[in-house]
DNA sequence: GCATGGAGCGGAACCGGTTCCGTACCAGCA
DNA sequence: TGCTGGTACGGAACCGGTTCCGCTCCATGC
């Protein structure tokens, strides 16, 4: 099919190219009814569709969101990056989703990339994040919201989950059934960051066990935050001399590589071994045991992401305005840690 | 930061734009290594990057390639989509991802706005293809390729696995340990489509059957291809008064989610029941116990879909070329199929 | 010595929209 | 009737690049 341009409609229906353009976005000009339909049976009959990168062009704006994000991959990420898509949807924008893989330069790429396609703003779920995207970002004057996390180099505009208060939820219920102690699964920190919710998950369980008086020495283990990596390190801890009573993941997703090392080792969950985890992805309520976790309202913080970045998002590197909006977590129990 | 322009860098390094432009992309036209050097530093200089929209809108092309798939929380489209991605970005392209959720309209939705930005091509993994999409397809005169799946309506360029020999392979394999018969756990099609990967899979099951000389009435149930569903799906069956002996699922989600409802009910796998997958997900040699499925190289696949669409991606609904890429599939024996 | 040709570059058209500016036209009012 | 003001619209500049066209300059061949 030839290539219908604005011209071709603006010749059928006898008037501008600027009308076209008006009648197309509903104003900010009037439009006589009589010219507006004349342009619309216009566009219907040559089938025209506007050239959404002319428009960003011309009109210096697109209807883009960026969302990066570190592995799609993972249960977590997958369901938020789903979750923010369906907001945008809401408004009438869509997302571009780059997978960082965790590795600080890839998110750099895609964060030039992004803003090179002039997206309208940015989300971050991000755990590379470091002074070199805090550059590139001041660079380019963009929009960006932080989302899930909140590393120092950039925190003006976030929205998180009360991530230490959730995580001392969890590890109070724990200790509530009577486990001389919990020990912690937290995550590998290739660069350690001030506000990395996980690293928040394990401040939260130190800070339950030491209002319990219980020492943490030696009680936190580490693992990247997937499943697979959390089973190789479970398996050797629960096979191992001091295999704790209990355990606190700070991903639902290393929880159940423990749930799936425990198995493998014959030890009963939760008789023998509490598990619980954090962020109640789909999947928590499917394991065996179903997994006691930490919920948190990812729909609303995608939504809340959406609206921030498209209405209020901020440059990030610029005034230190500390806008940060927290949303509650709450504690889901489910047999993994031996209730009922 | 202001925005610097292509002008801003030819003024400084005393040039005219057109050499810039020859400079950024290498060619096609010589430059001296003297200019080249100059431009180089100015750009350096001014901390120039050339806006990604103009260039679209100047080249008519864009580094874009637009990816559907169904819903990219279930690990196979995640995976898909991941490889598709590396593919993507091993060529310096980018990839826009659009979930459909299965629902078609939002399918075209996608594909619209897709080919709206321009992207070079369109990569579909998509259960929802009609002519609908066929018809938007063809007015944009877009290259597609089809990945994975081969609706009917649309069927000249596609990178498929062998579906019906796969899952043949595996019901042998199953029928093998002596099982008086192998049930089927197929998709729920909303569309039912000849093409459909997934219903391949309920025709290798039929024939590997057949060629058996077993019959296939009332073995073949139905759930959506996810675990959820299939967990729900599978309780019902399992608990039923016609427990099948072996059953072949569709794909890894459902198996995954037979494994846990078979758990629920107590039932030994594979001793009481041994179960087969297709897909091979990462995470079926982590279900307890690990599936027996049929693995497809995704890696390869999505390499080749990137390079068609970008070498010879054809207009789909153009000349019935039939060029179909076959990949084959192979059995990866694991313990739920009663294996050691 | 002069035609030939290719390398290197500047100028300008162009991609397909948006948006500013100026104007024609008509109604209302003095 | 003449002036004012607002409505509807046409013309054209502009967004920031790419790419075509043609010019200059210099080396080469006869």
């Amino acid at each position: 099919m030839a290539k219908v341009t604005r011209d071709d409609v603006a010749r059928l229906a006898g008037t501008s190219t600027a009308v076209v353009s008006y009648v197309i976005n509903n104003g900010p000009r009037p439009v006589a009814p009589a010219t507006r339909e004349r342009v619309q049976a216009a566009i219907k009959e040559l089938g025209y569709r506007p050239d959404r990168v002319a428009q960003a062009m011309a009109s210096r704006r697109t209807e883009l969101i960026g969302l990066i994000v570190p592995d799609a991959r993972q249960p977590f990420f997958g369901e938020m990056a789903h979750a923010v898509e369906q907001a945008a949807a809401e408004r009438g924008k869509m997302v571009l989703v780059g997978n960082s893989d965790y590795v600080a330069e890839r998110e750099v790429h895609y964060l030039r990339a992004f803003l090179g396609m002039r997206v309208s703003g940015l989300i971050l779920v991000s755990h590379a994040l470091n002074d070199n995207a805090a550059a590139e970002i001041d660079a380019w004057d963009a929009r960006v919201v932080l989302l899930h996390e909140r590393p120092e180099a950039i925190d003006d505009v976030a929205v998180v989950t009360d991530d230490i208060g959730g995580a001392q939820l969890a590890v109070r219920h724990l200790l509530e059934h009577g486990h001389p102690y919990v020990a912690c699964l937290g995550g590998v920190a290739e660069t350690p960051l001030v506000g990395d919710p996980v690293s928040d998950h394990v401040e939260g369980w130190r800070r339950a066990m030491q209002e319990a008086r219980i020492p943490t020495e030696g009680r936190l283990f580490e693992a990247p935050y997937n499943r697979y990596d959390a089973y190789q390190v479970a398996l050797e801890l629960l096979a191992g001399p001091h295999r704790p009573p209990a355990i606190f993941c700070s991903t639902d997703d290393q929880a159940i590589g423990v749930l799936r090392a425990a198995r493998e080792l014959r030890i009963e969950v939760p008789e023998e071994l509490a598990v619980a985890g954090f962020d109640d992805v789909k999947e928590a309520a499917l394991t065996d045991p179903p997994l006691t976790t930490v919920a948190t309202d990812r729909t609303a913080m995608a939504r809340a992401a959406v609206d921030l970045v498209l209405d209020d998002g901020l440059r990030v590197a610029g005034s230190r305005r500390e806008r940060v909006k927290l949303f509650p977590s709450r504690l889901v129990v489910r047999r993994s840690c031996g209730c009922r």
